[in-house]
DNA sequence: TTTTACTGGTTGCGCAAGCAAGCTTTGGGT
DNA sequence: ACCCAAAGCTTGCTTGCGCAACCAGTAAAA
């Protein structure tokens, strides 16, 4: 399980911004986002994934595993998509079971015209308090951090 | 508003990461934790606030900001940690309108009691997957964004 | 072929969290 | 002395989210 001694004082200088950002963030984004362009900030992820998909196209639980939520929630996200025209649902020819969501055009255009806005979100949030040098050195360190996130679910426990 | 260009590939390498953590850490904290020592991280943060507070005594406005949370929900956490026993409320002498907040010996016990658990999980989720030179680089940038976070709210629009 | 186990998704429910509107106490004006 | 604005919480309501239980389709065993 690791070693088990207290952070010391680096580790508390990491960690502790670290919890500060996960609470702060979120709500420095989405506000704002939601009332400009009446998409939570999942939504938008949803949708990017979605563009970013061969055909637009993906399983619901391929859309679990990229954008990191929950499967239950992704369905309700994409059944409130549908709802809105944004995506659509078929049910998968080869496997009845399966489902793919397929951005539609009024989706990819809704995704294009929010992009501004996300980006100034982030910017006015993100890299506008950073220099290019932060970015550098500390984004490596975010990547594997948030692989090891990724693989860790598996229990690690006992 | 800072710069409307798109992000390039160094700061999507930071930010895709960032906005993963930000999602999958929560998760890997919480539950076990929770299972363990019957304290949210939450409950936990605000237990760790007032223990590091002079007299171990913290305003409900000022638990609000150290804390990061909203009023109305450090409102009602305070609540439920005194139902518990954890902390203990007073009105403020000097200000009628005022409440503290004081750790309890029980909670104060309760927070020494489920600070071994937190380490593990901190330990697990984050710092086993680090190397030193990686906290010593990334966390002043980490740092500097959770300031900077800290000091936006007021309105950065229009 | 029928039963059994598994996989992919959906739904019932509960919890954390925030906003907005309220209440009470203060501290000035007048 | 009185009123009025503001400070400091609190409370009602809504929303985002995940877990656990569930249903439907598939694949494997008997």
């Amino acid at each position: 399980m690791g070693d088990l001694s207290a952070l010391d004082a680096e580790e508390t200088a990491f960690w502790r911004p670290l919890m500060r950002i996960m609470t702060a963030l979120p709500r420095a984004l989405e506000d704002q986002f939601l009332a400009e362009t009446g998409l939570t900030i999942t939504d938008y992820g949803v949708l990017v994934a979605l563009s970013e998909a061969p055909e637009r196209l993906l399983r619901i639980s391929g859309l679990a595993a990229t954008t990191g939520l929950s499967l239950s929630r992704i369905s309700r996200v994409v059944d409130d998509l549908t709802r809105r025209g944004l995506v659509e649902k078929r049910r998968c020819a080869a496997d009845g079971r399966a489902s793919n969501a397929v951005l539609t055009e009024a989706g990819l255009a809704r995704l294009e015209a929010a992009y501004p806005s996300h980006l100034a979100r982030v910017r006015a949030s993100v890299f506008d308090h950073l220099s290019a040098e932060d970015i550098r050195t500390a984004g490596p360190v975010l990547a594997r951090l948030a692989v090891a996130l990724d693989a860790t679910p598996p229990t690690d426990d006992c």
